[in-house]
RNA sequence: GGGGACGUGGCGGAAUUGGCAGACGCACAUGACUUAGGAUCAUGUGGAGAAAUCCGUGGGGGUUCGAGUCCCCCCGUCCCCACCA
C-alpha cells in the first residue's frame, strides 16, 4: 500500500522546485501568442483573507489553463499599498505606516505562496515603494501639463470619520457615506485638484470594444449619465445670458418660469431688493441642510422669486426667476427652464406657487389643459401653442427645434454628463506626494520631473486634526520654487490611492525600469491586459479610473514609443487597459444555529438576571424542559459582553444578562464561559466582530492548498459566491484522496482480455471530460469542470474492477485526467505526474485535446416520447437513421401502450439529442 | 421614480441553439467493516403513492409536437442610479 496523501509533504515541495525552477517566470517570446491574465492586487490589510484565495485561485487555475494551451502567459501580482488603514494604525498603535504595510507585505506574500499560484514575483510591483510612486507623481506632472489636472475651489465631499476629502465615486449610498468606512460624508468648500475625467465621459459610454459584464458596463454607463439635448440662451432682464440644459427643447414655448440653484453665481445680481430678505433667508437654510435632506425627492418643493425676470428666446415672453434647492449646482448649468405642463418637480413648483402651467405637448386623442391638469405630462404628442412648431410630433420635434434653434443663434445641440472630475487630493499621510510648489511669485509650480520622486518623509507626526500630516513637517513643506529659487512651499495633500491603482497593471511590466513608467518593449508584447478579474465594487471606480488613465496617457503622448514598436493586428495599447473581465462573487461566513439554552434566574423589568445557564443538547427534547416562570428556554441569537438575547420557540426575544456569578453549564454539566456560549449567525461577510472569518491558513494547514483552491472553485458558482461550508469541503478532500489512491496504488490485478466496447467507453468518458474541463476553463465554469473531473475519478475507480484496466487506454485516462487537473490542483497533479513516471512538470505540457471522434458515443439511448412525455427508453446504435429511429421508436413496447390504437399524427425526430416524440 | 440581475430538492449547484429536470458534491437513511468513528465501503435519496402512475424549476396565462429555457402579467429577493432638468 502506497503513502496516503500527505498535501503538507508535497505541496512545499512543488512549491519551492518551481521557483527555483523559475517555472512561471514570464518573459517576452514572439513566438507564442501572449496571454496577460491579470487579478486585482490586494491591499496589504494584514492577513491574507479567504476572499484573496476565492478571488486569486481560479484566476491562476486559469491563467495556467492558457499556459498549456500554448500561450505565454503573464499572470503577476503586488500590493496596493498606500491607504489610510495604515495610517490608523500608525494612530491606534504607535507604529509607523511603512512598517505597518511592509511587515504585512511581507506576511501575505508567503501565505500567497502557499497558494502554490504561478504568480510571477519577479514583475512585483508595491504602489509605495519610492520607484513607483516616482511614476504616479510623474503621471501627475504629463496631466497637468496637458491640461488633464486642474486645481479648483469647490463645494467637495469630505469624510469626518477618514478625515479627508472623497471623489464623487467614493461616497455610497441613499446616506451619501464614505465607501471605506460607511461614516456619512459633509460638504466643505475646498480649493482641490481633480482630473478631468470628464474628458473622456462620451468615450467611456462606450463598452463595445470590451467584452466586461453587462452589469459594470451599465453601472459605468448610468454612473457617467450622458443625456443629450440642448443649451438654450436666455437672458435675464438685466442683459446676462442665463443658458440652460434641457433634454427636451421642444417644450421650450412651455416654460413659464426660470428656476436657478441657491448656489448659481447670478443670485447676487438678480435678487431685488425687495426680495432680498427672503432670498438670503432661503439660502442660509439650503446651506444649512444635509446633502441628504436636500437630496430628499419625496419633501415638499421650496423655492423663492428673485424679483428679476429673463426672456424665453422662442417666444419672448417674460418669465419669473426663481431660487429652488431642487435645481442642482453641480449638474447641467444650474438653471433650469420650467416646463410645469410637462415636467413633475417643475409642475409640482408651480402648483405650489401658483405660477401658471401650459401645455405645448398634446397627448393623442386627449385635451390636457394646464389649469386643470393634476400631474406633468411627459409623454409623446404634437405640438401646440408652439408658434412655427404646432403639430409637430415628438418622434422629430426634438431634433427639428434644436436645428432651429441652432439657424436663429438661440441655442445648439448639447450633450451633458451626470460625471464630474476626479477629486484627487487626500488630506493624509500615506500616499503618494502630489508633485507641487507654492511660490509667492510664481504660483503652482510643477516638480521638475528631475527631481521626483517627492519623497514622503518618514518622521511625522499622526494626529487625526483634519489636515494633512505633511502640513506640519517642517522639512517637507519648506523648499524652494523651481523657477526662482525663492522660498517656497510644498502641496502637503497627497494623492487618492486609486490613482496607485490606475496604472499597477504597467509598472508589473518593468518593476525595476527607471526611464519610464514602464518599459515599451514590454508594453508592446504584452499589452492590453487580456483576462482581468476582480470584485464588482470596482465597477465605477477602480474600473473607471483605470479607463481613464488610459485614455489621458494617449492624450499625453506616453503611449507614442510603445505604439511604435508594436506589431500590426492587434489591439490598442491606449483605448483599453482590460479587454475581458470577469466579476467573482463574495465568499461568506458559515450560517449556524446558536446554542440551545435554559436560563434559570430572577426578573428584573424585561430581562432575566441569571443565575444558571444550560446548555441543552440539540437533539434536547423541547416538551422535557418545563418552563416556569423563571425559565427562559430558546436559542441564542445574539451575545454581547454580558446579555444574551435568547429567541423562545414561539420566536419571542428575550435578553438575559449574564452575571459574574452566573453559572454557565455545556451539556455534560461542565463549566464553561460566557464566550464559549454559540450564537446564531447568518451565511453574511465575513468580520472579525461576528466571529465568521476563515483563515485560509488554518484551513490549508489542515487540507492543504489543492484541497481548499478545489473547494473554492467546486462549490459555487464563481461570480455568486455564497457561504462558507466546512462540511461540503470533505467532498473534495474525498475527490483527490481517491485520485491519490487511484494514481499511487498503480494497475491492480484483474483477470481477462478488455472489451473493445469497454475500451471505447473509458476513452469516450476521457474525452468528453476533456471537452467539458475545457469549456469550463474557458468560460470561468469551474464548478462544473471540477465535477466533470470528479465523474472521471468515478469512472476510473469503477474501471479499476474491470478488465479494462489492463489496455492501455487506461494509462491514458489517468495521464489526461492529471493534465486536466494541473490548473485546479497543482501540486497534486505535479506529484502524481511524476509518479506515473512522466517527465516533469506537468504544468508545461499541452493542453489534451479534445476528439470529437473518440467522445462520440457509437450508442446511444433514444428517448421515446409520446405527446411530449417520456414512455420508454430503448438503446439504439449512434449513427441510426432518422427512418429507422422513428419506426424502432414506434414500435417500443412504451410508445404502443400510449399510441394504443391511435393512428400517429406526426413524428419528430431530434438527432443531436437521441429523441423521437411522438404525436397522437 | 428609472435601470439591472436573479428565483430549480433539506443545502451548494447541473441542464448547447427550446429536446430525458436535478449532473457533481454536501447532508441524510439503511447496511457492511470496526473497541471506536467526524474514517472507509455498498445501496438509496425531488414530492405523493403499496404499485401502476401522477405531480413537480416563485405564481398565473401564452407560443410550441415539446418550455427551467421564448413572450405577456403578477409575486419575491438582491444590486446600481436618482428632485439629473
Amino acid at each position: 500500500m502506497a503513502e496516503k496523501y500527505n498535501p503538507q509533504q508535497i505541496e512545499p515541495k512543488w512549491q519551492t522546485r518551481w521557483e527555483a525552477d523559475g517555472l512561471y517566470r514570464s518573459v517576452i517570446d514572439e513566438s507564442r501568442p501572449k496571454h496577460y491574465a491579470l487579478t486585482m492586487l490586494p491591499y496589504p490589510s494584514g492577513d491574507l483573507h479567504i476572499g484573496h484565495w476565492y478571488a486569486m485561485s481560479p484566476s491562476d487555475a486559469r491563467a495556467r489553463f492558457m499556459r498549456m494551451r500554448g500561450y505565454n502567459v503573464m499572470f503577476p501580482m503586488g500590493f496596493d499599498a498606500f491607504g489610510l488603514p495604515a495610517e490608523n494604525a500608525a494612530i491606534s498603535r504607535n507604529i509607523h505606516p511603512k512598517q505597518w504595510t511592509y511587515a504585512n507585505i511581507a506576511r501575505m506574500r508567503i501565505q500567497m505562496r502557499t497558494m502554490g499560484a504561478m504568480f510571477d514575483w519577479d514583475r512585483e510591483a508595491v504602489s509605495s515603494d519610492p520607484e513607483y510612486y516616482r511614476w504616479t507623481e510623474w503621471f501627475f506632472l504629463k496631466f497637468y501639463e496637458h491640461g488633464l489636472a486642474y486645481k479648483q475651489m469647490a463645494t467637495v465631499d469630505f469624510c469626518p470619520h477618514c478625515n479627508t476629502t472623497l471623489a464623487r465615486e467614493q461616497v455610497w449610498g441613499d446616506d451619501h457615506h464614505c465607501e471605506r468606512c460607511g461614516t456619512p460624508v459633509i460638504k466643505k468648500d475646498l480649493e482641490q485638484w481633480f482630473f478631468r475625467t470628464t474628458r473622456f465621459a462620451d468615450e467611456m459610454m462606450d463598452h463595445s470594444k470590451i467584452d466586461w459584464p453587462e452589469r459594470v458596463n451599465v453601472m459605468q454607463e448610468n454612473w457617467i449619465g450622458k443625456s443629450e439635448g440642448a443649451h438654450v440662451k436666455f437672458v435675464t432682464q438685466h442683459g446676462d445670458e442665463l443658458t440652460v440644459f434641457t433634454t427636451r427643447p421642444d417644450t421650450l414655448w412651455g416654460a413659464t418660469f426660470m428656476v436657478i440653484a441657491p448656489e448659481h453665481p447670478l443670485v447676487e445680481k438678480l435678487t431685488t431688493d425687495a426680495q432680498r430678505k427672503q432670498v438670503e433667508s432661503y439660502i442660509a437654510n439650503a446651506k444649512a441642510q444635509t446633502e441628504i435632506e436636500r437630496a430628499d425627492a419625496t419633501k415638499d418643493k421650496t423655492g423663492v422669486f428673485t424679483g428679476s425676470y429673463a426672456i424665453n428666446p422662442v417666444n419672448n415672453e417674460q418669465i419669473p426667476i426663481w431660487i429652488a434647492d431642487y435645481v442642482l449646482m453641480g449638474y447641467g448649468m444650474g438653471a433650469i427652464m420650467a416646463v410645469p405642463a410637462h415636467d413633475q418637480r417643475d409642475f409640482e413648483f408651480a402648483r405650489k406657487f401658483d405660477l401658471p402651467v401650459r401645455v405645448v405637448i398634446q397627448p393623442d386623442g386627449e385635451n390636457l389643459d394646464g389649469a386643470t391638469q393634476t400631474e406633468a405630462y411627459p409623454g409623446d404628442g404634437k405640438m401646440v401653442n408652439s408658434g412655427p412648431f404646432n403639430g409637430t410630433s415628438t418622434d422629430e420635434s426634438v431634433a427639428k427645434v434644436t436645428a432651429w434653434l441652432e439657424e436663429k443663434n438661440l441655442g445648439h445641440y448639447a450633450v451633458n454628463y451626470r460625471l464630474r472630475d476626479w477629486l484627487i487630493s487626500r488630506q493624509r499621510y500615506w500616499g503618494a506626494p502630489i508633485p507641487i510648489i507654492y511660490c509667492p511669485t510664481h504660483g503652482a509650480v510643477p516638480v521638475p520631473e528631475k527631481d521626483l520622486p517627492v519623497l514622503l518623509p518618514d518622521d511625522v507626526e499622526f494626529m487625526p486634526t483634519g489636515e494633512s500630516p505633511l502640513k506640519f513637517h517642517a522639512g517637507f513643506l519648506n523648499t524652494t520654487c523651481p523657477i526662482c529659487g525663492g522660498p517656497a512651499k510644498r502641496e502637503t495633500d497627497t494623492m487618492d490611492t486609486f490613482m496607485c491603482s490606475s496604472w499597477y497593471q504597467l509598472r508589473y511590466l518593468s518593476p525595476k525600469y527607471d526611464k519610464g513608467p514602464f518599459d515599451p518593449k514590454e508594453a508592446a508584447y504584452w499589452l492590453p491586459v487580456d483576462q482581468y478579474t476582480g470584485g464588482i465594487e470596482h465597477a465605477t471606480m477602480h474600473l473607471m479610473y483605470t479607463r481613464f488613465f488610459t485614455k489621458a496617457m494617449r492624450e499625453c503622448g506616453i503611449w507614442d514609443d510603445t505604439i511604435k514598436l508594436r506589431k500590426p493586428g492587434q489591439p490598442p495599447v491606449d483605448d483599453e487597459p482590460m479587454l475581458a473581465l470577469f466579476n467573482q462573487g463574495m465568499i461568506l461566513g458559515e450560517p449556524r444555529g446558536g446554542n440551545t439554552v435554559v436560563a434559570k434566574g430572577s426578573w428584573e423589568a424585561n430581562r432575566l438576571n441569571a443565575a444558571t445557564i444550560q446548555v441543552v443538547a440539540d437533539s434536547a427534547d423541547e416538551l422535557s424542559i418545563s418552563e416556569d416562570a423563571d425559565t427562559v428556554f430558546g436559542e441564542i441569537v445574539k451575545r454581547t459582553e454580558n446579555f444574551l438575547s435568547i429567541e423562545k420557540a414561539d420566536g419571542q426575544q428575550v435578553t438575559v444578562e449574564v452575571l459574574s456569578d452566573t453559572k454557565i453549564t455545556d451539556p455534560g454539566g461542565n463549566e464553561i464561559t460566557l464566550a464559549d456560549l454559540r450564537f446564531h449567525l447568518d451565511a453574511e461577510k465575513m468580520s472579525k466582530s461576528k466571529g465568521n472569518v476563515v483563515a485560509p491558513d488554518q484551513v490549508v494547514a489542515r487540507y492543504g492548498a489543492d484541497t481548499v483552491r478545489g473547494y473554492l472553485m467546486f462549490a459555487f458558482r464563481w461570480e455568486l459566491g455564497g457561504p462558507w461550508d466546512s462540511q461540503g469541503i470533505q467532498g473534495v478532500v474525498r475527490w483527490l484522496n481517491d485520485v491519490w489512491n487511484l494514481v499511487t496504488d498503480g494497475r491492480p490485478q484483474v483477470a481477462g482480455q478488455p472489451s473493445e466496447s469497454d475500451v471505447r467507453a473509458l476513452r469516450r468518458k476521457v474525452h468528453q471530460t476533456i471537452q467539458r474541463v475545457t469549456e469550463g476553463l474557458e468560460t470561468f465554469g469551474f464548478n462544473t469542470a471540477v465535477a466533470a473531473l470528479m465523474e472521471l475519478k468515478n469512472t476510473l475507480l469503477a474501471a479499476r474492477k474491470m478488465p479494462v484496466v489492463n489496455d492501455p487506454a487506461y494509462d491514458e485516462a489517468i495521464a489526461t485526467m492529471l493534465l486536466l487537473m494541473a490548473p485546479f490542483t497543482p501540486h497534486v497533479a505535479e506529484e502524481l505526474w511524476e509518479c506515473i513516471g512522466r517527465q516533469y512538470s506537468v504544468h508545461t505540457q499541452p493542453w489534451p485535446q479534445f476528439d470529437p471522434a473518440i467522445a462520440k458515443a457509437d450508442e446511444i439511448t433514444l428517448v421515446v416520447q409520446v405527446n411530449g412525455k417520456v414512455r420508454d427508453r430503448i438503446v439504439v446504435p449512434a449513427d441510426i437513421t432518422e427512418d429507422d429511429a422513428k419506426a424502432k421508436a414506434l414500435a417500443s413496447e412504451g410508445a404502443q401502450k400510449y399510441i394504443g390504437g391511435n393512428q400517429p399524427k406526426k413524428v419528430f425526430y431530434v438527432a443531436d439529442r437521441g429523441m423521437v416524440n411522438i404525436v397522437v
